[in-house]
DNA sequence: GCTGATTAGTTGTTGTTTCAACTGTCAAAT
DNA sequence: ATTTGACAGTTGAAACAACAACTAATCAGC
């Protein structure tokens, strides 16, 4: 078995750090700010940009790449916040389908702002242009990767 | 306030995706194959390297970039678990060190070539030298930048 | 049109992380 | 010597996430 060469480690390191550091720091501002986090912003954005504003569940959970579950309970919480409701989807009757609010998209106007300057100034802002794409290049292999050896994928 | 542009939205978003998943498969293999979290390995990683297998709380804290807190909470848990002990500091009465037992040393040594051959199968192995390089440039700026901007980073 | 297998989503329980409040120690100034 | 303020780490409660067990609807094959 081949171990990482120092370079690759350092990389490696870096990017767990650094990852850490920074979705921490995101998600403190949008909750010190907008009183929301993360993963609720991220799930109103896709909201925002689905058709009439609403995403069966099963497409919002894959599309966030959180399990099932989790964005049940997610949706629940922001339900109970006013920011979606939820709504039965007329084609498949065991269908659920989660719609922004009004509330929920003035929230999400409200907190986009600080979020993208977050991203700009942690992140996009520091690096040069082809160092953020090599950054997408690996993470979209990644990605793929990982839908290929999908370890039951169907459960999540 | 400026937006992120196609291709910086198009790296982002493939970065927050990639990163959720293969986290989530890192800390999946090493719990089905060993028992152990992500958070727990990392530690352990970093005792091990460590002068007498052993580093302050705070330390350790630091160099894993999770808040004290957490990482009091986790090592309690590998304490009950055997693979570390607290143990007083010498030289300063408030410190505490946390140290790698044999029992942990042996846990480490059999989990890390499932956590590297992950790293690699996962991420290394699928993309350019080049990029990879490129992913720890980007994020080592992006810690830099979080540790200047700082907002109370004393009580993480 | 039944039956069994799948799929969608939820639920409750348990494990983990965060947050704020706390204890005890140290160091500097008085 | 004592006070004051900072520091190291812990604690318990609350928020959140993971997991497995569940309900209900659909679909494929007969």
């Amino acid at each position: 078995m081949a171990w990482l060469d120092r370079n690759q480690q350092r990389s490696w390191r870096a990017f767990l750090v650094g990852t850490t550091l920074l979705m921490d720091r995101l998600d403190r501002e949008l909750r010190e700010q907008h009183r929301i986090s993360l993963p609720e912003y991220e799930i109103m954005v896709r909201l925002s940009e689905a058709e009439d504003n609403r995403l069966r569940m099963a497409v919002l959970a894959d599309s966030v790449s959180h399990s099932r579950s989790r964005v049940t309970h997610t949706v629940s919480r922001m339900e109970a916040a006013g920011l979606v409701v939820r709504d039965a989807c007329l084609s498949d009757g065991r269908g659920v389908e989660a719609v922004l609010t009004a509330e929920g998209r003035k929230a999400l106007e409200d907190a986009a702002p600080t979020h993208v300057s977050g991203v700009r100034r942690l992140l996009v802002d520091l690096v040069e242009d082809e160092d953020l794409e090599a950054v997408g290049r690996v993470f979209d292999a990644v990605t793929d990767a990982l839908i290929e050896t999908n370890p039951a994928m169907d459960f999540r």
